[in-house]
RNA sequence: GGGCGGUUAGCUCAAUGGCUAGAGCACCUCGCUUACACCGAGGGGGUUGGGGGUUCGAGUCCCUCACCGCCCA
C-alpha cells in the first residue's frame, strides 16, 4: 500500500481513535511482566493545558511507549487535581462578573454546585487535550483529586496523623487574603515593589518629656502594638529599657523592651513598633519577649473592636484617618516616600495582610527527616541530581505545614466541635468504634472530634457537635496522588503491582510543593517511597527569556501548534529541548492562522514539522518502491555494503537511545533519531538503493526485504517520539508486506504501540555481519570520496548535468571497494570514469582533495583555474603545517607524552603522521600547478 | 540576604578535561536528478561574557568581576 497526502490532523484523529478502541493503552496487574508505571502531575482543572504540560506529557508519554514497546506492564495514571483557591477563585470572579453576586450571595452549596460544572467542562477539555497530544494514559483509570476514592485516601490519612499527633491546631500568624478571605501558602503569595510611605510617628514615653521617632510602612498596625523594641547596645536609647510608652490615639501603655533580632540600630531611627499579631517579625518578637498578640482585623480587613474609633473601618480608611489624627496631635514628625516590597495573593492580587488566625497544621520535623533520608540514601533519585539539593534545603526547614484553607471547594476538614459534652459522654456514643478519635479543644474548650466517616450533628446524644468549615490545603491530596488513585487505604491488586511507581516528572518549582510531600505522605502510610526517579524538565520560557504567562500575552497554546504543525511536530521539538538547564527558550511570534485567529506560535516547530514530513516522505518512497512486494527470507549473504552499514548503525542508534532514556536526556535522543534518519538513512542509505529497487534490478525483491526491515526497526525507535506518523507507516508497511523478518515469516504487531522494542531480527542478522568496523570504515571511506568531489565540483562551478572522471589514490581493499561502489559514486557525485589504486600519477591539470586515508584528484581541463586553485591549496598547506607544529610541540613534550593516555598520545602520532603526508602530497600538487 | 542556573556562530541550542568547538534556523552560491523546495549539493560565519589560576592539555575544573534569570527568605 503506498502513502497518500500527508495530513496530521486526519492521521491524529484516525490513531487516537484506534489506540483507544483497542484498548492498547489499559493496564491490568499481571504477574508474568515487570510493571512499569507513572502518575501524571495531575493538572489544574481551573484552565486548559499550556506548553509547560505538553513539554511534560510529550516526556511521561516517551518514557510510557517506550517501555510499554520494551514489554513492561505498563500504566500511565491520568487525572486532574481541584486546585482549591485557584478554581474557587475564578469561578467566584465568573458569578460576580455575569451576576454581580459574592459567594455569600449564594451559599457554600451552590457555590459548590457552580465550581463542580466548571470542574466537568474544564477536566473534559484537559483530556481531549492529553489525548490529542498522544497521551497513551490509561484512561479507564482516570482520577479526580476530589473523587470518592481520593476522597478515602484523604480521610484515612487525616485521621491516622490526628490520631498519631502530627496534626494540631494552634494560633498561627498567616498570609491572610482579604479578599477571598483565607489563609494563602507561603507559595501562593508573589512580592511586588510598591510606591508608599514611610512614616514617622512619635510615641511619648511614660513618665518623661521624651518622645521616641518610630518608622513604619503600615501605620494603621500600631492599633495592634504591643510594644517598642530597641537594641540592647544601643546607647541612645539604654536608658529607656523597661520604661513603658503611651500608645497614641488608644492609650495603652506598652513595654520599651530589647531585642537584638529585630532590631537593627543602624537602620531607621533604631526604634521599632511591635505588632505581633500583624507582622512576622514582629510575631517572633513577640513570642520571644511573651508579649500580648491583639488582633485588629476582622477577616474582611476591617478594623474590629481593638481599633476602639477606628473600628469598622477599612484599613486604607484606617490608615488615613489614623495618620490625619496624629497629625492633629503633632505626633506624626515626617513622612517620606517609599518604596517597598509588598507581599501580594496570587489569586486574588490584594495585599497579603499577616493576620493571626486558628489553624491547621502538619507537624514536619520528624516526617521530613524520613523524607530527607529517602533521597539521601538514594531511594528517590531526582534527575538532573542538583536538584536533590533545593529539595533537601527545604525540608530541612522543618517549617510546620498550614494545611486549612478558609475556602468551600475542598476536602472539608473531618473535625467535629464539641463545646459541651464530656469525655464520657464521647466514650458513651462511640464505643466500640476505631474510625472516631478526639483530644481536648486546647485554646477554646470542648472535644475537636475526628472521623472517616462524617458525623451528623447529633451523633452524641444530648449534645450538638459541628463540623469544621475549613477545607484543606489542595495539596494535602495531591500528595497522596500516587497511592490514593491506586486505591489506597484498601489494598488492591493495583498498590500491590504498581507501586512505587517509576517515574514522577515534573517543574522545578513543584519539587517543594509537591514532590518532597509526597515523599512524606507515601512514608508515613506506607513506609514506602511513592517512585523512585523524578526527573525536572526545564520551564519555557519566552525569546526574552520572560515566563510565558497569561498576562504576559507570551503564551503559547500547544493546540494551536498542533493545529499547525501536527502533533508529532510539537513533540519531537519539545523533546529536543529539553536539555539538562533549567530554561529553554521558544522566541514566539504573532501569526494570523487558516481559520483567522490570531495567536502565539514559534518558528521552532519547524523543526519538528519538517522531520516528520522527512520521515513520512521517505517511508512514501520506500513503500512506493515496495510494489510487488515477495514475502522471503532475507538471505545474509546478499548484502550489499550498505545494507550492512545502516543495519549496524541503526543498531547502534537503538542502543545509544535506550542508554539516554535511562538518564533521562531526551535532547540527545531526538539528535540521534535526527541525524540517523536524515543524515543516514535518507541522505545516504536511500540514495544508494535507488538503482537495486528499479523494477529492472535483478536484486530488487533482497532490497526491498532488507529495506523493509530497516523501515520496520526505524518506524519503533521513532514511535516513542512520533507515534502517529509512524504508526501511520507501520501499517502501510503491514499491508505490503504482512510477514517479514530474517525467515520472512514473522508477523508484525498490529500496532506499534505494542511493537517490541528490542530490534531481535536485525540483530540477529548482524550478527552474521564480519569485521563490522571494516563496513563503517568502508563506508566513512566513500563518503569522504564523495564529498570531496562535490566539494571540488561547486567550487570549480562544474555543470550539473556534467559527468566527471575521478582518479583516488588509495588502499588496495578501499579501491576494491570504490570500485564496487561506481553505480553510488555515478548517482551521488556524477561520476562517469573511476580509476583507483595505491600508487595513481596525478592527473594534470586537476582540483585534488587530500584525506588521511586516500587522495582524491579530479581532472577538470576545462573548469579549472590554475591560480585560483594554487591558492586554494596554498591556504589548506599553511593550515596544515600550522597544525602539524602543534601536534608535534604536543608529542616533543616530555610532559604530554608521560602523563597523558597513551591512547591521546597515539592518536597524536597517528595525526602528525597523516599530515606529513597530506603535507607533502599538496606541496607536490603546489609545485605541479605552478610548474 | 541564602542557594541554583545561564552567558558558545545573527537566532535557538549541543559538546564523559583530549581528533580541526558542532547542529537546526537564518545568510550566500548552485540545483524543479520521478520521496521530499517543510527538499538536495556546496559555502561563509567563533579570541566559547571579562580577568586571573590549576593542568602536558580548559568551552569544560578553581577564584574573581559583570550581566540575565529562577528558587527560598
Amino acid at each position: 500500500m503506498s502513502l497518500g497526502k500527508y495530513d496530521t490532523s486526519e492521521i491524529q484523529d484516525r490513531w487516537t481513535k484506534f489506540w483507544e478502541e483497542n484498548g492498547y493503552f489499559h493496564s491490568e496487574p499481571n504477574p508474568d511482566r515487570q510493571p512499569y508505571s507513572i502518575v501524571i502531575p495531575p493538572p489544574n482543572v481551573t484552565g486548559a493545558l499550556h506548553l509547560g504540560h505538553a513539554l511534560n506529557g510529550t516526556i511521561q508519554d516517551i518514557l510510557i511507549r517506550t517501555h510499554r514497546m520494551m514489554g513492561f506492564e505498563t500504566l500511565w495514571m491520568p487525572g486532574a487535581d481541584h486546585a482549591g483557591i485557584a478554581t474557587q477563585a475564578v469561578v467566584e470572579k465568573r458569578l460576580f462578573e455575569e451576576e454581580k453576586k459574592n459567594r455569600h450571595d449564594i451559599g457554600r452549596e451552590a457555590l459548590v454546585a457552580r465550581i463542580w460544572k466548571w470542574k466537568d467542562e474544564y477536566e473534559n477539555r484537559i483530556r481531549n487535550q492529553l489525548r490529542a497530544i498522544g497521551a497513551s494514559c490509561d484512561w479507564d483509570r482516570w482520577r479526580f483529586t476530589l473523587d470518592e476514592t481520593c476522597a478515602a485516601a484523604v480521610r484515612h490519612t487525616f485521621f491516622n496523623m490526628f490520631k498519631k499527633g502530627y496534626i494540631y491546631r494552634g494560633k498561627r500568624l498567616v498570609n491572610w487574603d482579604c479578599q477571598l478571605q483565607t489563609a494563602v501558602a507561603d507559595d501562593e503569595v508573589y512580592h511586588a515593589n510598591v510606591k508608599g510611605n514611610l512614616w514617622h510617628l512619635l510615641y511619648p514615653v511614660e513618665g518623661t518629656d521624651e518622645k521616641l521617632e518610630i518608622a513604619t510602612t503600615r501605620p494603621e498596625t500600631m492599633l495592634g502594638d504591643t510594644a517598642v523594641a530597641v537594641h540592647p547596645e544601643d546607647d541612645r536609647y539604654k536608658h529607656l529599657i523597661g520604661k513603658q510608652v503611651k500608645l497614641p490615639l488608644i492609650g495603652r501603655l506598652i513595654p520599651i523592651i530589647a531585642d537584638p533580632i529585630l532590631v537593627d540600630p543602624k537602620f531607621g531611627t533604631g526604634v521599632v513598633k511591635v505588632t505581633p499579631a500583624h507582622d512576622p517579625n514582629d510575631y517572633l518578637s513577640g513570642l520571644r519577649n511573651g508579649l500580648a498578640m491583639i488582633n485588629i482585623m476582622h477577616p474582611d480587613g476591617k478594623i474590629n473592636d481593638e481599633g476602639g474609633p477606628y473600628s469598622g473601618l477599612k484599613r486604607e480608611e484606617a490608615r488615613k484617618r489614623i495618620v490625619a489624627d496624629l497629625e492633629a496631635q503633632e505626633l506624626l514628625a515626617k513622612v517620606e516616600p517609599h518604596e517597598h516590597n509588598v507581599g501580594h495573593s496570587d489569586r486574588s492580587k490584594t495585599a497579603i495582610e499577616p493576620y493571626l488566625s486558628d489553624q491547621w497544621f502538619i507537624k514536619m520535623d520528624e516526617l521530613a527527616e524520613r523524607a530527607m533520608s529517602a533521597v539521601r540514601e538514594k531511594r528517590v533519585k531526582i534527575h538532573p541530581a542538583r536538584y536533590a539539593d533545593t529539595y533537601l534545603s527545604w525540608l530541612s526547614e522543618k517549617r510546620d505545614w498550614c494545611i486549612s484553607r478558609q475556602l468551600w471547594w475542598g476536602h472539608q476538614i473531618p473535625i467535629w466541635y464539641c463545646a459541651s459534652c464530656s469525655e464520657a459522654d464521647l466514650r458513651k456514643a462511640f464505643t466500640g468504634r476505631d474510625d472516631v478519635t478526639w483530644t481536648p479543644n486546647a485554646e477554646q474548650g470542648g472535644w475537636l472530634i475526628c472521623a472517616i466517616d462524617d458525623l451528623a450533628n447529633d451523633a452524641i446524644a444530648g449534645h450538638t457537635i459541628t463540623r469544621d468549615p475549613d477545607v484543606l490545603d489542595t495539596w494535602f491530596s495531591s500528595a497522596l496522588w500516587p497511592h490514593s488513585t491506586m486505591g489506597w487505604p484498601k489494598k488492591t491488586p493495583e498498590l500491590e503491582y504498581y507501586y512505587p511507581t517509576n517515574v514522577l516528572s515534573t517543574a522545578r518549582e513543584i519539587i517543594t510543593l509537591w514532590v518532597a510531600r509526597m515523599v512524606i505522605m507515601s512514608d508515613f502510610n506506607l513506609a514506602e517511597v511513592p517512585f523512585t526517579d523524578v526527573f525536572i524538565h526545564p520551564i519555557i520560557q519566552d525569546g526574552k527569556g520572560m515566563p510565558m504567562k497569561k498576562h504576559l500575552g507570551n503564551g503559547v497554546d500547544p493546540f494551536d501548534i498542533i493545529a499547525k504543525y501536527g502533533a508529532d511536530a510539537l513533540r519531537y521539538t519539545l523533546m529536543a529541548m529539553t536539555t539538562e538547564t533549567q530554561d529553554v527558550r521558544m522566541p514566539v511570534k504573532k501569526e494570523k492562522l487558516p481559520d483567522g485567529r490570531e495567536v502565539n506560535t514559534s518558528e521552532k516547530f519547524e523543526i519538528g514539522r519538517n522531520f516528520g514530513t522527512k520521515v513520512y516522505n521517505a517511508s512514501k518512497f520506500m513503500l512506493m518502491n515496495f510494489e510487488g512486494f515477495e514475502i522471503g527470507p532475507v538471505d545474509a549473504s546478499m548484502l550489499t555494503s550498505e545494507d550492512r552499514w545502516i543495519i549496524l548503525r541503526l543498531l547502534e542508534t537503538s542502543d545509544a537511545i535506550t542508554k539516554s532514556l535511562r538518564t533521562f536526556q531526551f535532547a540527545e535522543i531526538g539528535r540521534l533519531v535526527y541525524d540517523f534518519v536524515w543524515g543516514e538513512l535518507c541522505d545516504w542509505y536511500i540514495e544508494m538503493i535507488k538503482p537495486r529497487l528499479r523494477e529492472e534490478s535483478p536484486t530488487r525483491r533482497e532490497t526491498q526485504r532488507v529495506a523493509a526491515l530497516v523501515l520496520d526497526g526505524t518506524l519503533r525507535l521513532l514511535h516513542p517520539i512520533m507515534p502517529f506518523v509512524t504508526e501511520e507507516v507501520w501499517h502501510a508497511l503491514n499491508e505490503t508486506a504482512p510477514t517479514r523478518g530474517l525467515d520472512g515469516k514473522q508477523n508484525p504487531a498490529k500496532t506499534l504501540a505494542i511493537a517490541p522494542w528490542d530490534l531481535k531480527e536485525l540483530r540477529a542478522l548482524a550478527d552474521k555481519i564480519a569485521e563490522p568496523q571494516a563496513v563503517l570504515d568502508s563506508m566513512k571511506l566513500l563518503q569522504d570520496v564523495v564529498r570531496s568531489i562535490r566539494n571540488i565540483r561547486a567550487e570549480f562551478g562544474v555543470d550539473a548535468k556534467a559527468d566527471v572522471d575521478v582518479v583516488v589514490e588509495c588502499s588496495p581493499a578501499a579501491a576494491t571497494f570504490l570500485g564496487n561502489n561506481l553505480d553510488a559514486m555515478a548517482r551521488l557525485a556524477k561520476v562517469r570514469t573511476l580509476k583507483a589504486e595505491p600508487a595513481v600519477k596525478r592527473p594534470d591539470k586537476s582540483a585534488s582533495n587530500i584525506l588521511p586515508t586516500c587522495k582524491v584528484f579530479v581532472p577538470l581541463a576545462e573548469f579549472i583555474d590554475v591560480p585560483s586553485e594554487v591558492a586554494k591549496q596554498t591556504k589548506r598547506l599553511a593550515e596544515m603545517k600550522q597544525r602539524l607544529v602543534g601536534v608535534q610541540g604536543k608529542l616533543s613534550n616530555e610532559k604530554f607524552v608521560g602523563s597523558a593516555p597513551a591512547e591521546i598520545v597515539d592518536q597524536q602520532r597517528q595525526l602528525a603522521t597523516d599530515l606529513e603526508s597530506q603535507i607533502a602530497a599538496v606541496e607536490l600538487i603546489v609545485a605541479d600547478l605552478k610548474a
